[in-house]
DNA sequence: ATTAATATTATGTCTATACATAAAAAGTGA
DNA sequence: TCACTTTTTATGTATAGACATAATATTAAT
């Protein structure tokens, strides 16, 4: 079996992970690596971007490739819609509209999603469980301009979540996760107490340049997003 | 100018956002884009392999390319040392130690980082400031078998994370997103009410097989985790 | 000594070709 | 009809060679 871009990967990683070569160190260039795997020069320069791709690497024209000094390593997880994260744990899902209605785009909602003064917005409450349990309370807003389609769309079986990636797919956006406490009226959907914990994620979608949604989505106590590294 | 493999991902992921390639729609194969782009098969099939890796198309050997049906996109961001997280932001970073003790590992810890019933841990309690606000609250256990250096190191000045960094890079590692109601303990340390949700980050860490630490990352309020799409 | 022009070099990309491999499709025999 | 084998085919990987490009190093000019 000849040597392939992969085992190349693997050798790199070794030498790192052995303290062969430490953070900082110049690695040698393709070329001398290529001879002394007695692969070609593509091989090698393949293994390494993808290292580089994996934030081990850095490389610069002509000063060559070196270890990370700082890893800065990235972490990347799926976001999948929530029906599919649901039922993979074996429990069945369910959804429920809670609330739908069309509106003018409220100032703090315009001014993220840089809608202009006139925009009218389709705004849905919806909870999200798995079994019977609490899962998630969704706070929607849809941008009518974008998807006008939205306002004949009742929300009654669907959630807008699944909904959109099938009418919007491939959208680009921006998210963000923090940690809210329960107000009385969320507290209340999620069967937890006022003030709890709860871990949130705000998501803003967009389409070559045009706002589509933005959604907060306030998940059950105890909720984990796990990811490895 | 001829065309790259970039010019061929835009084109594509633009007949995708234009809805001219629909979720499921099978891709003209890479011999027949190559033929109508005008370059050669490897220019098409990078091009292809990146959008996979973004999670936009799925291909099967035989079967071919098309657009995924679920895209489940990727989020990835980066974990990076948390001073230069504050640094960045042109605030001065503090640190400081408020507890160090070398003691047995307890029982959930041992559960966790699967270590003998012998194995002895460094428990750290630190703090991090950008500028003179308190910014994360840091309880740290380090594995002594692994990292035994850490027992004669002070931890006065430089914090755990930055240290093992250093120490024992490019580990393997398992990161946990949650939201926790801050204890007394901790409210003061992040001068925080108590009971206040609290964005929680759990890192688990190897280095090939052998447990190397274990974190738990309590975030100030209002701290929010920003990633793009 | 400082600046500007030039050469050098390691990575970045593309090409044409070759062979490997997984899986679908077609063919075969009971 | 079904199970089994063979063929076909699109992707997956590797290669040698070529030229592009960014950044450093060197040299020449002021």
């Amino acid at each position: 079996m000849r040597t392939g871009y992969q085992d190349i990967k693997d050798h790199i990683l070794h030498q790192i992970r052995s303290n062969i070569w430490t953070p900082g160190t110049l690695l040698p260039g393709e070329i001398d690596l290529a001879e002394s795997f007695g692969c070609a020069r593509a091989t090698v320069s393949r293994a390494m971007r993808e290292l580089v791709d994996e934030g081990i690497l850095e490389r610069k024209r002509k000063a060559g490739t070196r270890v990370k000094s700082s890893p800065t390593r990235r972490a990347q997880f799926a976001i999948p819609i929530i029906r599919t994260e649901i039922e993979d744990t074996g429990a069945p899902y369910r959804y429920d509209l809670v609330e739908r209605h069309v509106l003018p785009a409220p100032n703090w909602l315009r001014s993220r999603l840089d809608l202009p003064e006139s925009a009218s917005v389709l705004h849905l409450k919806c909870m999200h469980y798995q079994g019977n349990t609490p899962y998630q309370f969704e706070d929607r807003w849809i941008n009518l301009a974008a998807v006008p389609q939205a306002e004949s769309y009742a929300f009654k079986d669907i959630g807008p979540n699944e909904w959109l990636v099938q009418e919007v797919p491939f959208t680009d956006g921006n998210l963000e996760f923090s940690a809210t406490n329960a107000t009385e009226d969320i507290a209340a959907f999620l069967g937890a107490p006022v003030n709890a914990a709860l871990f949130t994620v705000e998501r803003t979608t967009w389409l070559a340049d045009v706002s589509v949604t933005f959604a907060r989505l306030y998940f059950a106590r105890d909720y984990k997003m796990t990811t490895r590294l």
